[in-house]
DNA sequence: AATGATAACAACCGCCTGTGT
DNA sequence: TACACAGGCGGTTGTTATCAT
């Protein structure tokens, strides 16, 4: 058991960084517990992986995500949940930890709106049930996409549905520079305009689930 | 200037899955 | 087929920076 041995914790010192990069540039990514070994670190393979995938690797983007990659996050966010890793692949140069990150820090503040609208949701339903006789489509529709419902598109749609659908609406996006990765739904541009045009209650506490 | 709250970031942990034997 | 191992992923925690009071 490599943990048993002592593996090396906390931060990273740049005589580390420098030690996996040059290795990593020498024999390519992957095995990462002879990398461990190999390179002279005392880390386990788990942390050389993670290291150099947040924080070492070529194309990496610092700094703050623009309001475009915010709003693909949060529409890839309400159509494939805490999906971080497939979600970064549709920002490059983003990694699934500061998705992660990001997602955490700035829509955790929006979950008390996000409990208040819960509640206003079950009294809807309340109520829907209610008068249930003569309830038109149009209005399913759009509680449901308002609202989220517990049947939501996550449940409903498999993973290939949802990136059938992200691939039907395409646009290039123009931070991107890698053209494999210029496929992004189309609806994404208006996201971040469009949240400023709606109110914080409708976009936060209605339209994204913000409770995993 | 001190202090508390919040945001941002880095890293670890545990579980799951794929692959080789 | 069963098992062991490595790698990947999401969740969580700890630390540092920044801002407000």
């Amino acid at each position: 058991m490599p943990e048993l041995q002592g593996w090396r914790k906390g931060p990273w010192t740049p005589e580390e960084d420098k030690l996996l990069s040059e290795y990593v540039s020498l024999h390519g990514e992957g095995r990462w517990s002879s990398v461990a070994r190999s390179a002279g670190l005392n880390r386990s393979g788990k942390s050389c992986r993670l290291r150099w995938v947040n924080y070492l690797r070529p194309g990496l983007k610092r700094g703050q995500l623009t309001p475009q990659e915010e709003g693909i996050i949060i529409e890839l966010h309400a159509l494939w949940g805490n999906k971080w890793s497939t979600i970064a692949r549709y920002l490059p140069g983003r990694t699934d930890n500061e998705i992660k990150n990001y997602w955490r820090t700035h829509f955790k503040k929006k979950e008390k709106c996000s409990r208040k609208h819960e509640q206003r949701k079950q009294q809807i339903k309340q109520r829907e049930e209610e008068e249930q006789i003569e309830k038109p489509l149009e209005h399913d529709v759009i509680t449901s996409v308002l609202f989220h419902e517990e049947t939501s598109i996550d449940e409903k749609m498999t993973e290939e549905a949802h990136q059938e659908r992200a691939q039907q609406m395409v646009f290039t996006h123009p931070s991107n520079t890698n053209p494999e990765h210029q496929c992004l739904p189309v609806m994404f541009q208006d996201v971040a305009s469009w949240s400023d045009t709606v109110g914080d209650d409708v976009l936060w506490g209605g339209l994204w689930n913000l409770d995993d």
